[in-house]
DNA sequence: TTGTATATGTAACCATTGTTACTGATGGAT
DNA sequence: ATCCATCAGTAACAATGGTTACATATACAA
């Protein structure tokens, strides 16, 4: 476990600090397509992300569903902090996009380091100012952008957190992470294809020069 | 100063705390109107809202704009928080919407609070909660709910700010902030007015039954 | 009063997105 | 091979919102 804290925080926290969190922490792998939180959970404690990618993922009443961002290695959850402290339920569900490892932290310490560590508050603090940024960025892309420019950035998103060139989600996964419906998504694809920019197969999307 | 810090935050803060802000806050009166942080802007201190209302608006490179949330008597700009610690430009615009009052607080005593008074901490992660969670209500609303309902949102918002009955405003500028057409939002408020539930007028909106 | 700038009302039209309905393609499982 | 569930392609249509253009209303200044 320090060794995978070095790679993923050792230049941020000091010594001291990861010296703390691995006595406190818990190692956890995660697979793939993994829930890890659904609308309405108590959290019991803070996710330091290791490797792997986490979506994060808004559900409104009626079951439509919106991708928020995603948390990559060296990342934490934001939503989840606040929480904790509040003993408030989660207003976003979470999702292994791809195995994931991580270590949680339980609420206490969190609380006790933010006192303790300039170099925690410093995380913590970035860490809100990454996740208020990307909220910022997925709404402009929902209030400023047509689809056809929503559905590019997502795959080109979805291919670099997944460190590859095909997208591997029918569209109907697609047009619910995008809020939109199986057809107009359909629809939109085919016309990127037609311009040469992808390829489509089944279950799969191929990223040729998007 | 200090009988206004207590009527707002005294509660939440202790009298250490409180004297400590008396000490090093310069207070501040600003009229309605005011434009008190533009996009690209860097961000010199941390305001405590004492009194009035300041909305907080997305700009995009388009100059189009989207209204993101108010901020009310007891709260502080997060937004403000992050761009301070990291020197960051601005990422949203902000202007009062009423006249106001605020306690302006030097960015390195910020910091030093953190560590110091937990009554801080506290108030620092709620207030980032609370951002969070408005941001994600606008990007619902914007993600889910057609023109007619935010419309008819944005005016109740609006109405309970500022603690009328009536809107102060054009219909362009309720496009504006909407991020929508004047012609469109003419045709809502016009709906609304044949359904009885609200009163047009040059320059104002009376509301009757939202 | 008259002129002018601004605000609002409305019609006609277009573009985008969503819906319904159906077809064909694909890839297992038996 | 055959069956079956799932996925993708497409057409026709509806709904929403945005655009253009013009008419009318209002407030205020000269």
């Amino acid at each position: 476990m320090i060794q995978e804290l070095r790679d993923s925080y050792g230049n941020q926290f000091e010594d001291a600090l990861i010296y703390e969190i691995v006595q406190v922490g818990t190692f956890k792998e995660i697979p793939a397509g993994f829930k890890m939180i659904e609308v309405g959970d108590y959290i019991k404690g803070m996710p330091l992300l290791v490797s792997g990618v986490i979506k994060v993922l808004r559900d409104d009443k009626d079951g439509d569903e919106l991708l928020l961002y995603y948390l990559e290695t060296g990342d934490t959850c934001s939503m989840t902090m606040t929480c904790c402290i509040g003993e408030v339920k989660s207003e976003i569900r979470a999702i292994a996009e791809t195995d994931a490892k991580l270590i949680m932290i339980p609420i206490r310490k969190m609380e006790e380091w933010t006192a303790k560590y300039k170099s925690w508050r410093n995380f913590v603090f970035e860490s809100y100012h990454n996740r208020l940024n990307e909220l910022l960025v997925t709404l402009d892309s929902v209030a400023f952008n047509k689809m056809d420019e929503r559905l590019v950035d997502y795959l080109k998103e979805k291919a670099r957190v997944n460190n590859e060139t095909s997208i591997h989600n029918t569209h109907q996964e697609i047009a619910y992470e995008l809020h939109s419906s199986r057809v107009v998504i359909s629809r939109l694809l085919k016309k990127l294809e037609k311009l040469g920019k992808i390829e489509l197969h089944r279950n799969y999307i191929e990223i040729i020069n998007l």
